[in-house]
RNA sequence: GGCGCCAUGGUGUAAUUGGUCAACACGCCGCCCUCUCAAGGCGGAGAGUUCGGGUUCGAUCCCCGAUGGCGCUACCA
């Protein structure tokens, strides 16, 4: 017989942003679709009208595209089983409860909420699982027929069979839950809306879907759901119950722990290949374990679910900026540059990047390799680089830190000295005429080391420490030249406001 | 309360799926480089595998129990 494809699926509700639980999720679909060469379908579980929106679902579909995530199948692009947005299914679902209620593998509940909140009640006072007592389990067809008929609102129950139900999860391997622990589901809510448990289930097999792969937050969902598969006669799927993601406390990872949603860390300037690679990471271990940098194609390879852990993870912000500062390494200057360009743009510190001239963006590609190596993103840039941009020469001087070194003798020495040198040259600073006069200013001050550098670098970045002057001096005076909107300060226009003649 | 899942340094993962000194990475600390910061290079500390039993010649690995964490316990998804 044939091997059947493998077909897994990503079903997110368009109720917010992305964020990485889900994220992770999908990217395990992805890589276990890519790796086994089968097929990725994106399916919207929009049901839920109150809090589903169409500007959530675009996000989330820009969110996936941004991680490289592509699908085979989806709303949109459509597919051989669609509709893949569930409130287009809905049609379908009625269709398959006939045919359950008709084969008596479904009921017709009646009991009103109070009955079932006190069974519930009764069930945690006897200290016994609560669930569904099964009482209109026997109400005859005809008798049910006649109730609804009369218009008697009623919810539909799936049967569960008088077995335990047990499933293969390729995590945790056979889990089982006792028959008396599951209650009867309701399949079907008295407004006639189906439930979650049981659209997903419909949806999954009529996808043909081969591997469930989803938070471990539906593991006690599952039982149902086999039973429902079971009531069809419809194969039953592999299944894979991923961990939760964790805080640094052990909770489960939230807004509270920080930004943890997809777009934010996009505006925080982490490399999507980075944050698929910690993604991965997270809950998975390539055989061997002494690696963890791995490109797209080779977590495809290496990626099996076999491997992932049932564990739950902690989430390791400072794992992430390390691995975002690897790939911003590895990316191509070029690249980064167009990424870093808008932080620098929107502080108006640049012009937008498509009327700036070639000078400017070369002179930002140098600023760029100059800082790139002291930020975990993007985002902190601007505040690295300011002093570029905006030298305030009075809040240099006010700084405590500053001020402790520059009231000393051997400071204002070697400032006037240096000042001295800059006020006797006209022209452009070359990073050699700099050597040359800290050298004057060390023999005229008998000043070396800190004593004769710290003083400089606050006269002329506004802190005592910073990139190396060799690359920074052709920063300010190429700088200087530049037509930005604010202009930046030439090593003589520093000196000239720090140390007013 | 019930049911389920989980448990290796601070964190994420390894460990020929019972076989000698528990490995790698992040983080931390130190040293080198250096005017300083970052980067980079080198080195170090940090777990005897949650605890208690059992099986075995031998358990991180298998079984039982306890503890703790998490999840579910809806006519939410």
């Amino acid at each position: 017989m044939e091997k059947k494809e493998t077909r897994v699926r990503f079903a997110p509700s368009p109720t917010g942003l992305l964020h990485v639980g889900n994220a992770r999720t999908a990217l395990y679909n992805w890589l276990v679709a890519r790796h086994t060469g089968g097929k990725f379908v994106l399916r919207i579980e929009d049901t839920d009208v109150e809090r589903s929106r169409e500007e959530h679902e675009k996000q989330l579909i820009e969110d996936l595209r941004w991680l490289g995530l592509d699908w085979d199948e989806g709303p949109e692009m459509g597919g051989p089983h669609g509709p893949y947005r569930q409130s287009e299914r809905l049609e379908i679902y009625r269709k398959h409860t006939e045919q359950l209620l008709t084969e008596g593998k479904a009921y017709r509940c009646f009991c009103t909420a109070e009955e079932l909140e006190a069974e519930r009640q009764k069930a945690i006072v006897e200290h016994r699982p609560q669930v569904y007592s099964g009482k209109c389990r026997s109400i005859a067809k005809t008798n049910s027929d006649g109730r609804a008929a009369a218009g008697e609102p009623f919810a539909v129950r799936l049967r569960i069979p008088d077995k335990p139900l047990r499933f293969h999860d390729m995590v945790r391997g056979e889990v089982e839950f006792p028959n008396e622990t599951v209650s009867d589901p309701i399949l079907v809510r008295s407004s006639g809306i189906p439930v979650y448990n049981y659209v997903v289930t419909v949806d999954d097999a009529l996808m043909e879907i081969t591997h469930v792969i989803r938070g471990d937050d539906h593991i006690s969902n599952t039982p149902k759901q086999v039973a429902i598969y079971e009531a069809f006669g419809w194969p039953v799927p592999e299944f894979a119950h991923l961990s939760t993601i964790l805080g640094s406390d052990r909770e489960r990872l939230s807004k509270r722990h920080g930004a943890t949603s997809i777009a934010s860390f996009r505006e925080m300037g982490i490399l999507p290949e980075a944050l698929v690679n910690y993604l991965a990471l997270l809950g998975w271990g390539a055989e061997g374990g002494t690696r963890e940098t791995f490109t797209r194609e080779e977590l495809i390879k290496e990626f099996r679910l076999e491997r992932v852990t049932a564990s739950p993870a902690v989430f390791d912000f400072d794992k992430l900026h390390w691995l975002n500062r690897h790939y911003l390494k590895l990316s191509s200057p070029a690249h980064v540059l167009d990424l870093a360009w808008p932080y620098f743009a929107k502080r108006q510190w640049l012009p937008a990047r498509d009327v700036a001239d070639k000078q400017t963006v070369d002179w930002f590609g140098k600023l760029l390799t100059l800082f790139l190596p002291a930020v975990d993103r993007l985002e902190q840039l601007p505040e690295k680089a300011q002093f570029i941009f905006h030298f305030d020469a009075m809040a240099a001087k006010a700084n405590e830190e500053n001020t402790q070194i520059l009231q000393s003798g051997s400071a204002q020495k070697v400032l006037g000295a240096f000042a001295g040198c800059v006020r006797a040259h006209h022209g452009v600073v070359t990073p050699e005429l700099f050597k040359s006069w800290m050298n004057e200013v060390k023999s005229e001050t008998g000043r070396k080391g800190k004593e004769l550098f710290h003083p400089v670098r606050i006269a002329l970045t506004g802190a005592h420490s910073g990139p190396e002057f060799d690359k920074l001096i052709p920063l300010f005076e190429e700088g200087s030249a530049l037509a930005l909107p604010e202009h930046v300060l030439s090593v003589r226009e520093r000196i000239e406001q720090f140390i007013p003649a």
